[in-house]
DNA sequence: TATTCATTTTGTCCTGGACAAATAGTTGAC
DNA sequence: GTCAACTATTTGTCCAGGACAAAATGAATA
């Protein structure tokens, strides 16, 4: 039943390539996977598991050469403790909500929490719900999972419904026959995470913004033509927290050289909150500063 | 402007993973990248364009010795050439509403596409406008890629629209509340593409039955414990044409291990059209055929 | 307290070899 | 002529161990 997972699995399972695997065998002794009849690495699931708790942690800030040296219980003390609080951290909503929805998704009432998300959206209002609620939920689940106390598809049944609600609340707002400024909003190549960007769609449009939704992943050259081919007025790119933030600085350098200059670049979500200043690029790590932007902007 | 690519790059832009790339310069000579002062492959952004093309290629059942093999114009051919045809291809629907929402797309009137595709859905009724149009112009869209008469922003554009349709049409169906059987949807986690597990809730959804998804690239462990969880009847998967063929069998096989035998293991999508059988697991390579297990189960 | 410089850490890339699974081609029996 | 069994080739992925540059850290200085 718990069949060994071999190096390709893991990769796509923890998103650590095979070389960096590899390399902290050499280098800490961690994993030590057992070899098959042919000498190939086969993963235990316990290793697997421990992999992916410092894959977050790592994505935290952490290094690995401390990781590594902690034993199992600093590991988890680790996880336990919060992350750094967030500077411009919206005012909680009535607690009630988000820990009712919380409840049912870890009893595994996926009809409860369809309800239980709708309603609160309609109380609250679109951008207060997105604001405090989403904003919330996500930190909630994040930290949770991180603990270990909540399972991958717990976290899975939770993005699909926020992405569903979102998505259907954007089809129903009114289309803005030539809402300005035209914002297209995408992720780079490497970038998987989505919910930012629905995120930000809600609220864009909300204020009027013609939005352009790439979905995520697009190539830099492809953000550029789409820029070109929809008029946009503004290119706005969302990096989640756990975007290798090495990358960051150069490609938005690349796509800025590759964008006209009239054209704004916006960078978006957490991980664009340590972001060494480039000429042309404007962070914006929380939803609160891109809402700000837009209204100036206008 | 058009930095070239390293390896990583062509690796997370084409999907043909750092040994491949590798292995197959050094056996076809090709592709034949720039060495940068430290000696690293550096892509040009043509042999990068070539290589997506052999990619696609490749999913249709080619064989990299031709097509190395084979010049430059002998691959604008292949690529040409339609794909064989598929053995239940529903009625196709007025050639009109394709046509026209193809060519929205393609003159990147994203407002018009929008409008045009809710149009066409309200017209037809969302079983018919699963069934023909919107697989109608998957295949049109994927034709037209491989053809190179579509940029990847408008495979994106079309995609996420489409994505957001047939997500709100979900999310406005009468959320039947004990709907039998319990269907629990997703993808394994090498596989990426969502369009047609959307299209399967739509029709199981439609039919009544009760479907829980979540979303793409869950691990097998924590299919079989959603499962367990949900109290799901079905489980499905779907497999893109782009699935690697090689791995469909061994993972269904691992799941079904995992599973109740009273849970039903369903495998859908183009991916599962060449798959042997394998005791406990259903093959259901069309939308036809998935809801006519739906009927019979009821 | 800030800034510069040296040192360590860390991820990714390299070469060239190996092997097993899948595919194609060949032979022989019915 | 069709089908099955067998051999040869093709092809993707894995391995070891070395190398290096960018980032993070710590020390020394202004």
């Amino acid at each position: 039943m718990n069949s060994m997972m071999n190096i390709g699995a893991v990769e796509r399972d923890t998103g650590l390539g095979k070389d960096t695997l590899r390399v902290w065998e050499r280098r800490y002794g961690f994993p030590q996977p057992v070899r098959d009849a042919n000498g190939e690495r086969l993963y235990p699931d316990d290793q697997v598991d421990r992999l992916r708790l410092i894959k977050r942690l790592m994505d935290q800030g952490h290094r690995p050469g401390r990781l590594f040296a902690a034993g199992e219980d600093e590991l988890l003390q680790l996880a336990s403790a919060q992350p750094p609080a967030r500077s411009a951290c919206g005012p909680e909503d009535r607690a009630g909500a988000t820990a009712d929805i919380l409840a049912r998704l870890k009893a595994h009432d996926a009809q409860g929490l369809s309800q239980a998300l709708k309603q609160a959206m309609l109380r609250q209002g679109l951008e207060l719900f997105v604001l405090n609620t989403v904003a919330a939920l996500n930190r909630a689940v994040g930290d949770a999972w991180m603990r270990g106390e909540l399972a991958v598809f717990e976290e899975h049944l939770y993005a699909e419904q926020i992405k569903s609600l979102l998505r259907q609340a954007i089809g129903n707002l009114p289309a803005g026959a030539d809402g300005r400024p035209r914002i297209l909003l995408t992720t780079v190549p490497e970038e998987r995470h989505v919910l930012g960007l629905l995120m930000a769609e809600c609220l864009l449009s909300l204020d009027g913004a013609t939005c352009i939704s790439l979905g995520a992943q697009t190539p830099l050259a492809d953000i550029a033509q789409a820029a070109a081919a929809h008029r946009a007025d503004i290119v706005a790119l969302s990096f989640s927290s756990a975007f290798p933030a090495r990358l960051t600085g150069p490609l938005l350098a690349q796509l800025r050289a590759m964008l006209p200059p009239a054209v704004r670049l916006w960078a978006g979500g957490a991980g664009s909150q340590r972001l060494a200043a480039i000429d042309g690029v404007e962070a914006l790590p929380t939803l609160e500063e891109a809402l700000a932007a837009l209204r100036a902007a206008n």
